[in-house]
DNA sequence: CAATACACCTGTCAGC
DNA sequence: TGCTGACAGGTGTATT
């Protein structure tokens, strides 16, 4: 479930399911999901034997738990298909079972499920409150660390496109393909805008979407194609069919009726309408 | 330094 | 029916 309202829609469900319980083991079925975890998969276990979860944190598309005892927490990030599943301990084992990690009272387990592997979860310190691996990440913009002159500074000392640039993790975080292209159409701006040439009102106007699309989404659960993308009991959000412009290549443009296009742009797919959003010269 | 291309995976779907 | 190629919500690393 990748983007910023899909994480934290299942962070939500992590503090409600699993904060201030105690795990009793933790078992990684497959290396490539704890790769992060230099010290492998033995020490991951081990070190998380009998510790406490105390709370669910989210910065962009990466969540924690801080762990009682010494400054770190487990960390995890769903990569294109990672899932944190809470399910009875008795239930079957789910054909993508990466990690399962189980608990002192004998509920359910949390398990992290993930078909592509793009995901991760593994143990880190933390910094100022921040696993040191995510360091470089900026904060997401509903984040009150969010600074919006700071973006708008090295947004403008940028020599790249705008699209670029809001996928770009170390500028903002927590946008990803689907929401770019969603505050992009709300503000009328063409993916391959150059960022130097935006004013200061327009790039207000251009968060203002992005916080705009982020939140209504994260009221209908985040947005689902299909069951890859659910919460930690498995459901799905709907936020699909509110879309304006990612996935509707050919369907009108709600604004103005206009077909809107499928460009693609760093090898992804980009969704715009070609009379709202004008191609730069 | 900053910007870009590519690799990393499994699965689904359209077209032949 | 296969088979092939395109495509899928992301990001770390190597290369310019």
């Amino acid at each position: 479930m990748p983007e910023l309202p899909e994480v934290e829609v299942v962070r939500r469900g992590l503090a409600q399911w699993v904060v201030g319980r105690q795990l009793a083991a933790a078992e990684v079925l497959h290396p490539r999901a704890i790769r992060r975890h230099l010290p492998g998969a033995d020490e991951f276990a081990e070190r998380l034997k009998g510790r406490a979860l105390l709370s669910a944190e989210r910065r962009g598309k990466y969540l924690w738990l801080p762990l009682s005892g010494d400054e770190e927490a487990l960390m995890a990030h769903l990569g294109m298909s990672g899932q944190l599943l809470i399910v009875e301990p008795d239930s079957p084992l789910e054909k993508h079972l990466r990690v399962r990690m189980r608990f002192e009272d004998g509920g359910p387990d949390l398990r992290f499920v993930d078909q592509r592997t793009f995901g991760h979860v593994m143990l880190s310190s933390l910094v100022g409150g921040v696993p040191e691996p995510i360091s470089h990440i900026a904060p997401d913009p509903f984040e009150e660390a969010f600074d919006e002159a700071e973006f708008a500074r090295r947004l403008k000392a940028k020599r790249t496109e705008i699209k670029r640039a809001l996928l770009d993790q170390s500028l903002i975080s927590g946008v990803g393909n689907i929401y770019a292209d969603e505050a992009l159409w709300i503000a009328k701006l063409h993916w391959a805008r150059p960022t130097w040439t935006l004013t200061r009102p327009k790039i207000t106007e251009l968060l203002t979407a992005v916080r705009t699309v982020m939140a209504a989404a994260l009221q209908q659960g985040g947005t689902s194609f299909d069951s890859l993308y659910v919460n930690v009991n498995g459901e799905s959000g709907y936020f699909d069919r509110s879309l304006e412009a990612y996935g509707r290549r050919d369907l009108p443009c709600s604004r103005c009726g206009t077909p809107i296009r499928r460009e693609v742009f760093m090898n992804r797919s980009s969704y715009s309408c070609p009379r709202c959003q004008r191609p730069p010269r």
